[in-house]
DNA sequence: CCTATATAGTTGCAAATGTAACTATATTTA
DNA sequence: TAAATATAGTTACATTTGCAACTATATAGG
């Protein structure tokens, strides 16, 4: 393993470990608070920022990364929770919108506040600003594919 | 929201979907090859480092930042599959060291080309030197703490 | 049109994870 | 030194995930 290769290697654990122990700080903040994951917020809020408040199933998965099973059980969850209901959707008799409820506006109003500090002291702590930037362009670089 | 938290946040969403994008499609490489997961090398890579090829199960918790009891439940799957070796602590009576198996050096060996591929391909790809160089000092500050 | 194939979503089962309780040994302190 | 507290590791139970099979609808090719 060559010099590079070294490099890229520490890289690579490092935003591993970086991105494990961050998620895990703020994940703690949400539950001392007695609110939901990490995860509920990321789905609320691309549906919310949706002129219809309301995104296919499909589309859910795609934009935070998740597999369609687990698409459906999140939605699950959330529906039960009443921040979201499902609709069939019109135009393709497969697919299913799930459509932000306003219990589920003011979930995010309530998780936003503390999300936000959490991330503040766990993650932006001592980052300096060109820092923040290569994040950036390396996640655009990296989804590309 | 300023200007400025507003980065803040498009460089947290990007770390982890990033680390989630990159992951998975690592993760898809070992699997394809019919091996073990990527949580298995790094605990065997940690053990292994050491010059007496043996860890405290605490000490792997903390470097692969995993909670104890599911440290107790992974070395349990390495030891099933002789990657790993159970062994009373002689300097204190509650703690327990793993030993990686000759077997286990040699999953390490075959893990790692297929690993090290991976990581090229879906990560380091189109990343800049100065890029690289961000990730790693960005783990060293949001470490510390 | 009809068959074959692809896509959207759901479900069952096995494996992994989080949480809290538990056992056993160490350390502190009164 | 005895009692109280802390630490290392394990275990039980509930929740979540991964994988493969399944249903239902859409699209493509003959």
């Amino acid at each position: 393993m060559n010099k590079k290769e070294q490099k890229i290697f520490r890289a690579w654990i490092a935003l591993i470990r970086t991105n494990q122990a961050a998620l895990d700080n703020v994940e703690d903040c949400l539950k001392k608070e007695g609110l939901p994951p990490l995860g509920w917020y990321d789905v609320l809020l691309e549906i919310n920022r949706e002129t219809d408040k309301c995104l296919r199933l499909q589309d859910i998965g795609q934009r935070v990364l998740l597999s369609k099973n687990n698409v459906t059980r999140l939605i699950d969850r959330l529906e039960k929770a009443k921040l979201v209901v499902r609709k069939k959707c019109p135009e393709d008799g497969r697919g299913v919108f799930a459509y932000i409820t306003h219990k589920g506006q003011n979930m995010l109003k309530r998780m936003w506040p503390i999300y936000r500090e959490a991330v503040k002291t766990h993650f932006a702590q001592n980052l300096e600003e060109h820092e923040i930037n290569a994040l950036i362009t390396i996640y655009e670089k990296i989804k590309i594919k």
